[in-house]
Parts: structure tokens; C-alpha cells; sequence
DNA sequence: GTTTAGCAGTCGAACGAGTCGAGTGCCAGC
DNA sequence: GCTGGCACTCGACTCGTTCGACTGCTAAAC
């Protein structure tokens, strides 16, 4: 049974081996933090702490460290989050300050987080099922080439290019024009997984000679609408890995490949629920994958008025800053919420 | 003065260190590829080789390593480029097969030449000064902000929101329409360098209520023209880096830092000069940057008919494969200039 | 002139022994 | 429940030794 102290003694080696990477003792507790006891007290309270599996010695004889259990007690019971500083915010609203595309403000906000939390940083692109037609452009670029443009209201543009079949006749501006003029009153300000059956419907009405070309659209915004492209990974930082190496005991390169991967990650992220803080901690063994067995997560939602858009979070070794950690990609969510949200 | 023999000695110096990251020496060389003398003539040319500064010594008493004046000879007048096998060529071509948007096509293309290479890649995104605007679409996304999108004909489209001024009258539906025509009709077709003067002068014909709103566009088309973000890098591979981690004696960190700082990267790729095989080699200290003294570069270029595009390259430690990488760069920037030249 | 054999010398890698010190577990007493 | 004391453990570090892979040099051989 813990006690309430030994909790106590928890938290103050969950910061110290944070801090410093060396298994802390008990006398370096009394010493630090001057409990009012002995060492040897304490060392009772960490008996019973490893007992409960919630720290382990790396040795027979050397200090403690937490173990994922024991993260895990500190994150949901012990640790208070420690408020960004004033500069800090400041930085984040300044760096983040000038809308521009999406993929700019992403890339930005990740970098931010990236710097704040001197760990990996990651944001999943947006979903796009909930979001709605504006607008549909096509453009030809060659006799049997057309780039296929959709825009939709979250301020998202996908393009591609679209080759069209040589046995339909080339088409000519005015029946582009035509079709785009249909394509548009049709589907703008549709939701885009309401888009498949409407197209279907149109086919019919189109004179024949647009019906490869208007078959071929629509294969570009169905592919929209379930490919996995939507579920794309900005990351930045990865150079922080590196810095913090000495924390992944056999070598950084599963974890390098795991981001790289990135299925496991959105596996993960979209695995994690939110909790009332609106992070949440996936610690070590926790997160399955073998690659991450060292590795933490912290996950943060950003929404705009349409509703849950994706996660931002940050990845490091399973030492690292939690308060700080988790105050940074809450706050850091949250500005890209209000950054995404007053359109 | 270094003789013929000494020329090969150099060669199997070189290949015997890539294969197995051990110094080596001058028996080892006579045992694993007779040159039919002895040790000691072996250590006679290895002499004038470390005289020339080709080859060094970690210490006193081991064999010796290649310098990048060794590499440099290696790669300038002894290696042989080991074409690709069939199954890497098909392998290239399945896998780059479907065209798709250019971003795809990018960030796939730089996936495979990883894969291949066992090294981090790099891709150049495009940039943009020579080519021609396509088309020019305005959409509405609130009554004052606007999403401005650039279509241009090598396949990119930059788009970008901006906020109309509260001061000028909300913009109807009419008048962004014949703003559209006008800017179309104005641009299409033109050099992106060339916009910015007709910009200009459209200015003056234009209803007085349009005017903010085509500033706000002038803006955004002019930051296309200049604007460092056409000089983005696309990235992968970067677990590569920490598998061949051995070969950077300090730490990866300060390369993974020059790939996250990119404008290095970029600067060196805007140095080199193809040579006569499309691709160009920078080694060691050669490429300047501090952090990448251990490091070389590989950049080929790709193109379409349009003209010179961009580079494409991998980054790895001095100790690499030139032989090989250097071809499956080739291979690979030829593929990406032929997908995207096919328009 | 080039090549070779022989030999002394150098230096890192690997190994083992010994020391040090931080830290533990346990127990008896307060 | 807390504390002081004590024996014990075990990694980190240091030092000295050995081992072996090389080299450079010199003098003789081709």
C-alpha cells in the first residue's frame, strides 16, 4: 500500500530523473527536497512504491526510476501543468500570427511546437469528410490532360491531374465551361461524402462526349472522400530526437522509422481519447507499437466551428517534461483552433 | 608522385573501407585482391598516396581511410557507375508509375530514391520564376475573406487566404466575376516574373471598389514570385541517417539540424554544377556547412521541357556507396523528368 | 630503379584486477 | 511509525598487461 507521502516521493523522482537522467536514492530526496525524514524512511515509502510496480531499480544497488506505471500515476494524479509564461504565448501568437494556406499554418505550428517542447512534434492534416464543396476548377493542361482542382470550405485544395481518354473526343473550352457550370451548382456547399451519389445522378445528363471526363472528376473527389491521403502527418523536429538519444537505450532508429511510418502514429492518435484537459498520454508499452517501447505521446484536438479536425502532439522519450509538455501542445492546439476557426 | 598501381590502390582503399568501415591495410589489400607484389610494395604506394593527401591514417599504427581528396579522386576518375538492375529500374517505374498531384509524385519520388540508396533523399519543389500562369480563381470564403488560388502550367497551384479590408465595400458575387475574367484574361499564359508590371497597370482600369481586392491578389502573386517557399525541400529516409550513425563520430545531430535548416541544403544544391553524368558530388568538408563536414551530397537534376526544374539528391556520410547511389540518383531524376515532362 | 624480406616500433582494443562510492535491505531500538 | 547502523551489492572507473595488426625503414635481391 502507498501512502500518501510516498506518493509525494513519487512525484519528486519522476522531476529529479527527469531532470538529471540519473536513477535517484533516497538520500538524495531528503537532501533535495527535506521531507522532515530520514533516508531511511523513504526508503520504506520506495519499497512499497516498487511493490506496486510503479518504480524500478536499474540495479540491484542504484537509485530509481520510474517505471511506465509509474509515469503514468504521475501524469493523471501528480503533476500540475505549468502554465505557459507570458513570452511563451506571445512567441506562439506571433509565430503563428498571419494566416496563410493551410499547409503554411500547419507547417508553422508545428515548428512552434517542435521549439517549445524540444521533442518531435506532430499534426495530422484535417479529415476532410465533414468539410464542404466550394468550389470545383478544372484547367487543361494538354489535349488529354486536365488538372482537377477542389476546394473546400476548410480552406483545402487538392489537385490532380486527370488523363483524359483518348477515344472521347478533345475537349473543346465551351463544353469544359459547360461542365464545370454544372459540376458547380451542383456540388457547392455539399458536404463532400454527400458528392458520390449526385455525380452518379449527373451522369446521365450530361451530353455524352463530357461523360469520361465528368467520370474521371468524379473519381477525384471519391478518391477525396475515403483515401488515406486525408490522413497525412506534418512533423518537425526531428533533430531533437538526436538530442535527447542517451534516452532511447538501444538506438534512436526504430523510432525514426516508426515516424517515418506514420500508420502507427495515426493508428495511435486516432486510438487516444481526450481527456478533460483535452490532452492525452499514451506512455511507453502503452502505445503497442515495439518501436515506441521508450517513446511517450502526447495528443492534443484542434477543432474549428465544423467540429474535430485532427490531433497535434508532440513525441519524445517516455523522460520527458510532462507538465511543460502537455501546457504546450494545449496551448498551442488550442491557438490553431482559433486560428483555423474565425472564418 | 603517385603511380598507376597507386591509382588502384586507391580504388580497393576506398571499396574495402565503404564495405566494412574498417581502416585498411596493405596485406589485407594483396590478400583480398592480389595485386601481384608484396605488402611492402603496397605500403610504398600508400606512402605516396598519404604524401598526396589522399589517404590518412587514424593513428600511427592501422591502415588507412580514404580523405575527401581521396573520395573526390574516387568519384572524379575512378569509380564506375554500377548501372541499375532490372529490378530496381522496374521497381522505380511501378512504384513512380501513376501519375498523380505534383506533391505526390514529389514526395513519393523521394521515398523511392531512399529506399534505394539507404540514404536520406532530397527533392527540390519546383521553382516557379519560368512558369506560365494557368489560370487565376478567387473564391468567397466569408464576406471579407477571400481564397486566392494560382494555377500554374508545370502542375503546382499555390493558394492562399486573404482578408479584405473592412473599409472597401463587401465584394459581390458581379464584380469578383468580372474580376476574374480580367485577371485571366490578363495573365494566362504568362511568365510568373512578368506579372507583377501588368499587375500594376490593370490597377488603373479596374472599378474603384475592386481595388483593394486586387492588391490583396498582386500580393499574393507577387510572394509567389520571390518567395523563399518555393524553395522547399521534400524530405525522407531520415532513419537512415541513424543506421549508418557509426559514420558520424561526433553525433547525427548536427546533420539531422542542417536537413531540418534546409537553406543549407538548398544552397549547396544551388551550387552545384551538374557534371557530364547529370549528377554532382560534394564531399565532406567540401560542401562548407560545419555541421556537414562528414557528410556528402549527391544532386541530379530533373527537368521538363520547360526548362531546368530543381534538384533531387541524397545526403549520407562520406563513406557511402558512390558508385551505386550515384546511379540510382541519375535513374530516378531521369523517371521524374520524364513523369513530369510527358505534358 | 623497383621490389622484397626482415625487423623494430607504435598504438588501439581487449581483458582482468582492484578500488571507490552510491545506494540498498534489513534489523533492532526509540 | 521512524531511525541509525551495518553488511552487502554492483556499476563505474582506473591501471597495467597482453595481443595483434600495422607501419616505416633498411639492406639485399631482381
Amino acid at each position: 500500500m502507498v501512502s500518501e507521502r510516498g506518493l509525494e516521493v513519487l512525484r519528486v523522482i519522476v522531476q529529479d530523473y527527469v531532470e538529471s537522467r540519473e536513477p535517484v536514492g533516497s538520500k538524495s530526496i531528503v537532501d533535495r527536497y527535506g521531507f522532515g525524514v530520514s533516508p531511511a524512511t523513504i526508503r520504506n515509502d520506495m519499497a512499497a512504491l516498487e511493490e506496486d510496480g510503479l518504480i524500478a531499480a536499474p540495479h540491484t544497488s542504484s537509485g530509481r526510476i520510474p517505471t511506465d506505471k509509474g509515469y503514468r500515476m504521475f501524469v493523471d494524479h501528480l503533476a500540475e501543468i505549468r502554465p505557459m509564461t507570458p513570452a511563451q504565448r506571445h512567441a506562439i501568437q506571433t509565430f503563428l500570427g498571419e494566416g496563410a494556406d493551410l499547409d503554411d499554418v500547419l507547417g508553422r505550428t508545428v515548428r512552434m511546437l517542435s521549439q517549445l517542447t524540444n521533442q518531435v512534434a506532430l499534426v495530422q492534416v484535417p479529415v476532410l469528410p465533414r468539410s464542404r464543396v466550394r468550389h470545383v476548377e478544372m484547367v487543361r493542361l494538354s489535349p488529354t490532360r486536365l488538372l482537377v482542382v477542389l476546394i473546400t470550405d476548410n480552406g483545402h485544395v487538392d489537385q490532380r491531374t486527370v488523363e483524359v481518354p483518348h477515344e472521347s473526343a478533345p475537349l473543346d473550352d465551351e463544353s469544359l465551361a459547360d461542365l464545370r457550370a454544372r459540376l458547380n451548382t451542383l456540388l457547392v456547399g455539399r458536404l463532400l461524402a454527400e458528392t458520390p451519389p449526385l455525380l452518379a445522378e449527373l451522369g446521365d445528363t450530361v451530353p455524352p462526349g463530357s461523360r469520361a471526363v465528368l467520370q474521371r472528376v468524379t473519381d477525384v473527389i471519391g478518391a477525396q472522400v475515403d483515401d488515406r491521403r486525408q490522413d497525412r502527418l506534418v512533423m518537425a523536429g526531428a533533430a531533437n530526437l538526436a538530442r535527447t538519444e542517451k534516452d532511447f537505450p538501444g538506438s534512436i532508429l526504430p523510432v525514426l522509422e516508426a515516424i517515418e511510418e506514420q500508420v502507427v502514429l495515426l493508428r495511435l492518435f486516432s486510438e487516444m481519447e481526450l481527456d478533460s484537459r483535452g490532452v492525452s498520454v499514451s506512455i511507453g508499452r502503452e502505445n503497442g507499437s515495439l518501436g515506441l517501447g521508450e517513446a511517450s505521446i502526447l495528443a492534443g484536438g484542434y477543432r474549428s466551428p465544423a467540429g474535430a479536425l485532427g490531433h497535434i502532439g508532440v513525441l519524445g522519450p517516455t523522460r520527458m517534461d510532462y507538465s511543460g509538455n502537455i501546457a504546450a501542445v494545449r496551448a498551442v492546439a488550442r491557438y490553431l483552433s482559433k486560428l483555423l476557426g474565425d472564418d
